[in-house]
DNA sequence: AATGAATGAGAATTCATTCAT
DNA sequence: CATGAATGAATTCTCATTCAT
């Protein structure tokens, strides 16, 4: 066994996590090195042995986070579609709703979220991504309601964009709205979107 | 006339105006104060006088920047709709259009926005702000779409954050997709909502 | 009285006369900016308030000391060589003597100059300089026994600059022979070159 | 062949050769060994089994730069020498004259060198230096022309520093003189020292 | 012998804020 | 009211050196 890359990779994810959870609660600008390496129980050096500098961490936590959510949501939204053999709507439809839960319990990840949405898109839509045949899916489940491949596109974008920022600011302020005040409106509004 | 507290005020909107340049060029955290009076022209001590700390700046930035677009904005509508008799549903899509185009225009303070998109529907909701009126006729224009009162104002919000935040990523990443490109959609999407 | 401006001439001072003991006595590698403000008794803030950096302040030591020496070199020279009706070759012996009995009891300063002699140098020669004239009347010294400006120019140049380093050495390593072991060899060097 | 020990040597001028280039470049104290190491193809910990620690370095390279000079501009002396027959002056002028164009072709040695120029002469002096005798048979041309011993050793140390010191100056800043414009000058002082 | 991951003391520098003038 | 010199806690990042593998 590689212990040594396995080592290393855990240790990595060690600071990752030490500090999502700290710029999650209280943001990466009021949150120094110190106390990320101290929480994760390594030296200070070594951060710098695994990031560039604290943007980089921050980029690297919003994709490791991202990536976990998105994962977690595609994998959920595929078992129930197939157990209930939902049509192309209601798999969207599903995906969306999905989305706002998983993000509704993940408070810290919107902190880092908010304002950097697109970092979401990008993971699907990336050619090298894990999620590229999904995403592949989503965009030929919309073009099954008479999109074109770019409306479509463009719309599955828009769509999650726009939940994601209604979460962050539901979510995260609860102002005007909470997030369960505003699920069954959104969901109105997905509905009609999709037809 | 009262050149006293004009003065006073002149004042501080010239620190306002030279930190919100260099706050949206720049980010606040990236932004020392030590900048900001130095481009006001005012003395570092002078900074304290009119604010508390750099973070009442900050707010006081987004509002008085988010008041300038939202007031912009409406007269525009106002005038606009009137001369041409929009119906409800024309108005509506009407201002957020011109809330697009503003904001496409004002690539600076979406910097600031980002994120933050729900301080622009507090200042349509609040009770005592300037544009109270014009939020409730915007309300009402949707409910004469069939919407109950809440419904509406819900819908409102949603719509406003909606395209808030597809602008805020489009203006300031142009990734995945630029502004121009999404606008038609955003258009189309918006229609579909309000029939 | 500005004793503003004087307050701060002599804050600058005392950082400046701080740091060149400390830089003298260990180097300025080995000489941390804490040490330099505690012992100047000012606030680590305050040392940047007066530097860019501890470049800035290391060039800034060297001018000041050098100017120093200079100074008090060419003053005891005009002092004795008018006292004494000294001729001119008799007047840059005297010169290069004084130069290298100050540096000998100047050990410190010779470690900031050791490598940056032409700083000495520069500052007669500088147009600007407080000692341009005495600069002049020194070549003008060498063109009396025949050198064209040019030769005279460079052979102070070269002479200045073979005194410092000999003298450089041999008060900071005593390696191979100590200042006064040398000092008779220098002196009749520097007849001979002047004759 | 004792490829263990022969092995060993070779890392250890790898070692010192990037060590050189780094330190001639940017100068020591701006060099990580992480660079040196780098450039040297070996680990890090390697370092450390072939220098104590990086003041044992740059001590090494200093005598390995020193000596490789000294070496080439005897040799070329030494052959120069006997093949036109050279006097005593001629020979310590071309002495002089090939270290300075040496020098100016070695721009990287002379930062490393500038202020410790007596290892140069440590180098030609030292009872076990490899040079010795070379310097033994400098000394004794200087004597031909009727100095004591003490007399050429103090006067071959001066000059040798004085010329070492002026080029580092010339070479290194080029201000206020470059080497080119200095060489006839330094000839000509040289020749007047030596008769 | 060689490696390179880990260390953590330390260094430089920044900057929000205060306060005497 | 205005100023800007002074502060010093806080922060980021570096790097020589060690040591388990």
């Amino acid at each position: 066994m590689a212990t040594v890359a396995e080592k290393k990779r855990l240790k990595r994810n060690k600071i990752l996590e030490a500090a999502y959870e700290l710029f999650a609660s209280k943001g990466m600008h009021m949150t120094p090195i110190d106390e990320v390496v101290k929480k994760a129980g390594v030296a200070k050096g070594t951060f710098y042995l695994y990031f560039r500098d604290k943007y980089e961490l921050t980029d690297q936590i919003i994709l490791h986070k991202s990536t976990q959510i998105v994962r977690q949501v595609l994998a959920e939204v595929r078992e129930q579609g197939e157990k209930e053999c939902l049509d192309a709507v209601e798999q969207i439809l599903l995906f969306l709703d999905k989305m706002i839960s998983t993000m509704a319990q993940n408070r810290p990840v919107l902190t880092l979220l908010s304002g950097k949405i697109s970092t979401v898109y990008d993971l699907l839509a990336d050619e090298n991504s894990e999620f590229r045949d999904t995403a592949q899916s989503l965009v030929e489940l919309m073009m099954q309601i008479g999109l074109t491949a770019e409306q479509a596109g463009k719309q599955l974008y828009v769509m999650l964009n726009m939940f994601c920022s209604v979460c962050c600011d539901a979510v995260l302020s609860g102002s005007p709205y909470s997030v369960d005040e505003l699920r069954p409106e959104i969901r109105r509004m997905a509905q009609k979107l999709l037809t």
